[in-house]
DNA sequence: CCGTGATGTGAACGCAGGCTAACCTGAGGG
DNA sequence: CCCTCAGGTTAGCCTGCGTTCACATCACGG
């Protein structure tokens, strides 16, 4: 979207993005890339150094993006909706992005990665601040699980197309997150 | 475990699990594959056709043991348990089995996939069926986002290392699918 | 003992795909 | 006008890796 006027570096960036994110890092060629955005192959190398250091830029920014929302964060009572509230509001919005930061980072060189991780640890540090506050029912290993899952559950939107309404899909995304993040006692079923 | 005495195949599928769980499965090679039960590259080829045919087999294997719990199940009123207990249990067990279920059909071959893909909308159809008993307030795609992202939540177990001993893990991951679930106002806050 | 089939090995083949080389063009600026 | 340089193009190099080949070994039935 957005793609008039766009100088070619933004384009290959989000082509690339929609293209990791749809069939992954290896079955992307830098061929498939430079098309999508109307350039050929070799001319992809004019903006970016390599395949890889597309990837790099692709989760860099989002690391990024996320750890700065969530620093620049209030420590109140409402923190932990507003940790949720800026993860999905990533999640529904920059889609084909979070699913590349989710899913292929394992193809990314081992430094790169270790870097990213370090960033992305902070990240996690923050939410299991915020949860532990909720939560004293839970080890601290425990508090990483639930946080890890409600990422994964969060990130999922990136994988399905749905065919829900964004708003409609934040509320959903939200109502679960908060529901398996607090849950400290299994739920009664009423069918 | 309980590489004692198995045959090859069993242990090269054992093995392609582990490696393509951990490193995905273009990250893989097969003289890897070989290497991690005991043999050399080409010998795979004695049992596989291809290293293709190596993940179909897993992917298969997980979709069958899947949908066979979850058809051969009750349909009374604790059957949301009886399907997110199943899931668990498959999660917790077989980590790698299910990893890669969850995140290489991707690198399947076209038809393949859609044969997988056929039987994965029965699977979901299984609980898609169970959670509108108890969602009323859902439109039909919503249940269908609610599904998948518990899905994702289950799943994530299979990337994370985590040192939660997997009986307390299981009650954990039961609790908050169940929370998810069965989300249909937001939890309040209690710090 | 000697075929025979199952299983494994090292060597080599072929090709996909990332990347480089060499060349072209068009827009400024002096 | 050229010079330059950013940004493309096509052709081709080259490495990695999935796969195949030719051959060894060993168990075993007759």
């Amino acid at each position: 979207m957005s793609t008039a006027a766009a100088p070619r570096r933004a384009l290959l960036l989000e082509a690339a993005a929609d293209l990791f994110a749809a069939r992954g890092y290896h079955a992307v060629g830098i061929d498939d890339i430079g098309a999508a955005a109307g350039i050929t192959g070799p001319g992809v190398y004019r903006h970016f150094a390599s395949k890889q250091q597309l990837l790099e830029s692709l989760c860099e920014q989002a690391m990024t993006r996320l750890l700065a929302g969530a620093q620049g964060l209030s420590t109140g009572d409402s923190a932990l909706e507003a940790l949720v509230d800026l993860h999905v509001t990533f999640a529904v919005g920059e889609r084909a992005l979070l699913g590349v930061w989710a899913r292929e980072q394992r193809a990314l060189s081992d430094d790169v990665r270790r870097s990213l991780r370090r960033r992305q640890r902070a990240y996690e540090q923050v939410w299991r601040e915020v949860v532990t506050r909720h939560r004293d029912d839970l080890t601290e290993p425990e508090i990483s699980v639930v946080v890890a899952s409600t990422f994964a559950l969060l990130n999922s939107t990136a994988l399905v197309d749905t065919s829900v309404p964004p708003a409609r899909l934040s509320r959903l995304l939200r109502r679960m997150a908060l529901a398996a993040l607090l849950s400290r006692r299994t739920p009664a079923l009423r069918p």
